[in-house]
DNA sequence: ACTTGACTTAGACAAAGTCCAGTGTACGTT
DNA sequence: AACGTACACTGGACTTTGTCTAAGTCAAGT
């Protein structure tokens, strides 16, 4: 995350408090938060931080590759700090929570040409959904 | 799609003229329509249709297992008719246009326990990303 | 320290979807 | 065929998620 910052700094970044609280938010326990809970966050630190800049600062990271966008749900989207070992997820349908799963095969090769119809095909996305076993119990 | 009316109302569905439209435009061209589109093609047929009874009927078409609910983009959510045959979906980066494509290989399989963390997983999505041949004319 | 363009802010706005109270109607019963 | 009622529909208010803008602020090079 200092690594983060020095990249991004690198990249012609100018180093605000703001920016620097989202980017710890991100890089804090690895989970997938949706823009409202980084800012939750980020305000716990810095308590005048507004939603615009919490939503530019997330859009940037995108641009730049360092943080990834999830909609494995319909609702927010989530956003994904695990950005360099590519990986897919498993969602749990009843409460929504995400885990990092890298399945074996490769879903890329499975496309035949001619299910391609004339696409460039660039990424391949697969979400596993089933329920967790904290909501099996109940 | 007559089948489909027959199947409902053997479920308890009351037969109305709303959910009938709603059906129709469903069954039309094979299509991946969000609500909004829906809506503006029942209006067509039925003028005063709203707009909550457009989103009810779609919700219960999924309840029932008749229409799948895809959310390829981050935005609005769309409706497949073609819940019976089971395949995946080729998006357009750029303008959004949806495929459905039929990948050989199983991506169930090819998650090991060790990756399932105690879910039971019973579903899989795959969504390959690229550019239509459309899009990269221009 | 000064300057300046990039950054941040609050709040208005927009799109997608949900919820509700009041009204209407499909369909089983008579 | 008419009735009664539970179910369905409507319009509009409301919520959630996200975008945009004008005006103020500040990081960083000189
Ligand atoms: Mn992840
Ligand atoms: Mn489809
Ligand atoms: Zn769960
Ligand atoms: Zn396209």
């Amino acid at each position: 995350m200092s690594d983060l910052l020095e990249r991004l700094r690198g990249r012609g970044w100018r180093m605000t408090a703001q920016r620097r609280v989202v980017a710890e938010v991100l890089a804090g326990d690895h989970v997938h938060l949706t823009a409202d809970e980084v800012h939750a966050r980020a305000v716990a630190k810095l308590p005048e931080i507004s939603r615009a800049t919490v939503y530019n600062t997330l859009g940037e990271l995108v641009t730049l590759g360092e943080v990834l966008e999830v909609s494995t749900d319909k609702r927010a989207k989530r956003y994904d700090p695990n950005a360099h070992r590519p990986h897919h997820h498993l969602v749990c349908a009843q409460c929504g929570s995400i885990r990092d799963v890298h399945p074996t095969g490769n879903p890329m090769a499975d496309l035949p040409d001619s299910e391609r119809f004339g696409f460039t095909v660039s990424d391949v996305e697969v979400t596993y959904r089933g329920i967790c076993p904290n909501c099996a119990k109940a």
